[in-house]
DNA sequence: AATGAATGAGTCTTCATTCAT
DNA sequence: AATGAATGAAGACTCATTCAT
């Protein structure tokens, strides 16, 4: 019960900074914001964390680590590269949908500033990368995508990825973003050439 | 004279700004460092800018309309949508790559805060993104490019171009933006359509 | 035995509480440190004591209550003022030797501040002077010392005592403190008239 | 004018310091007291001084060197070592009489926490010792005083010197500090065996 | 008696902005 | 137009103290 409440205190902190940080930005964002929207005193946050700074490694971590766990499973159910590609798709924007504070924060949030931050953020944008880059790899090697800069192509993908997870945000998640998943994905897959434009063409009817 | 002092002293302002937003953000730049990086007394930016913030717009935008005057003039010369694609992402690149520093601001440090950053922030996408759309409708209307969501291909193409530039950004522009176009183009063209992978395929060789 | 634990965990406080104020002195030590090197938990410093000042109070009246009774013992036994001036300061040495850190409090950390601690200081300083006084009178009536005032004299010959342990102190205790009396003890007693010049040079040698 | 102004304002904050840091000690005076104190705002402090404690250091630093100048100025007049010793003893306590807040500040509030605050104790008790060893020296040298470890006893004489302006100090100044420079001189000049104390008995007479 | 998580008042320091010169 | 000293509001962080367990 007491174990509870410690680790509720700490998720209310997290989370009530993941929301500020999301909405109006780190610098925007008080300390004493959080602790008042979280419940708790302003001191109790350098009880959890050592820093306000800390406090947004740690926000960030959280959502990355869940993240990248789901889609690594997810992807690994899938048959084929190409169906790992359409699952990395669908499954990250729903990710995304599911906790647009933390969305914000990683997708811009984090391009700030301070060593520190930027280690974190060039890590995150890594695990993701390394995902697609391990699907595309797939890909070649059955021939199922043409031959690419592997590093540059993932972080092309990463990039339409995320742009169009930030018009959804920056709509304010006004509709939903799974609405985008067959667009995004046709457009990557036969980016890849995984698919002529015929085949695809021919599947929309 | 006097006037050309006058604008020298704005201009010397707005690079100096640009440079410091750039490298390390805006809320970690001071208006102090500004001035002193510019020549001026700490005083004298608030002749020239009602506040901090509305100089960061004014870096912005001076950014911004040289970029798009460009972009524009550069495509009006090519003769097809496919060749004006072509060229949107070569002078694109080369843009960015002639102002690391405001490319920078333009790609991340802007996706922060405050409304009025916010709505300065939509507007370039936007302008960015209305070339885009253009050119894509263009092609769709030649058909010459495969029917797609304009609206969503565009920002997917935006995302794309904004990885590969902030991939070079964040590797201290090691190498020559250039470098990625070629790749970036083959990927964009082929998402769109215009081509096969085969057709590329041959064109390559 | 339940009452053993508690005497301890109270004289584990105020010797962790020594060593702390001692060194860093007073405001740079925190109750949380203190309590930490006590091996208690924070919270239980306020069962022994009422605040962070009391506690330095505490020890500084642990200290001071040994060290007076030990220096009131040393002198009864002497025969004559001079004997028990000798006595006085090498025994007062030989104190603050043993126990530096409450001996660095004693010296210099009580200068400071609020009226409780001003009050204690005074006290300490005091007690410390009465002894000396009662010295020196003694030595006056039976005309082995020289006519003085007896409160200033007193004062004067404590901050000789006092700039010698804490130089020692300074020094990181690197040398026995003790290989200090002498000089002192010469040095106070000529100062006392207690022995001319001569005398004094005589028994030196 | 505008010159004098600066100069005055940061004076003034020296001396608001000085009265607080000796009054109530450095850990118990806030920058906000100072700054009011000294009719500037808060920030300004920080104009003139990098930190509180850099200001404690001008605030010691000021005092120090124009009492060290003055007394050497004083003594270099002085024909004798003994004379020398009686100047010293005398302009000392004046100096100390003229500016009682740094006074304390000098004699007890720096013997505390941070190196850098240590450093320049150490300093400055050196600058002091360094004055009286001098005169020590001339005098055995001229055989004026009798043999002794000079070091030693600067500190000694230093340490009487100190007691008895806190002393003063401690009694809110409430009688002339040079009232007690005869007997000061007494104590000292017979300890140093300038003087016997028959010798000393007639010239009281 | 003991714990240690929680509190929140208190402080130093920063920095955008102003204004007298 | 230009200066730069001065302002003072704001914010991160600390820590003595409390209290439910």
């Amino acid at each position: 019960m007491a174990r509870k409440r410690v680790g509720n205190k700490r998720e209310r902190i997290i989370s009530a900074a993941a929301k500020f940080f999301g909405e109006r930005g780190y610098h925007n964002t008080t300390t004493a914001k959080i602790a008042e929207a979280a419940g708790v005193a302003a001191g109790t946050i350098y009880i959890y964390f050592r820093s306000k700074e800390e406090l947004l490694v740690a926000v960030f971590e959280e959502f990355l680590g869940v993240h990248m766990d789901r889609l690594r499973e997810g992807i690994a159910r899938e048959p084929d590269p190409e169906a790992k590609m359409r699952r990395l798709i669908s499954l990250g924007l729903e990710l995304m949908e599911e906790n647009p504070h933390s969305a914000r924060i990683f997708l811009s949030q984090l391009r700030q500033s301070t060593e520190m931050i930027k280690m974190v953020t060039k890590r995150s944008s890594r695990a993701y990368k390394d995902i697609i880059e391990e699907v595309l790899e797939e890909g070649m090697r059955c021939g199922v995508c043409r031959k690419l800069n592997v590093r540059a192509a993932a972080s092309m993908l990463f990039g339409a990825f995320q742009s169009t997870v930030l018009d959804w945000v920056a709509d304010d998640s006004s509709y939903p973003l799974a609405s985008q998943a067959e667009e995004l994905t046709e457009f990557i897959l036969i980016g890849l050439g995984c698919r002529s434009e015929e085949a695809s063409r021919q599947q929309a009817v």
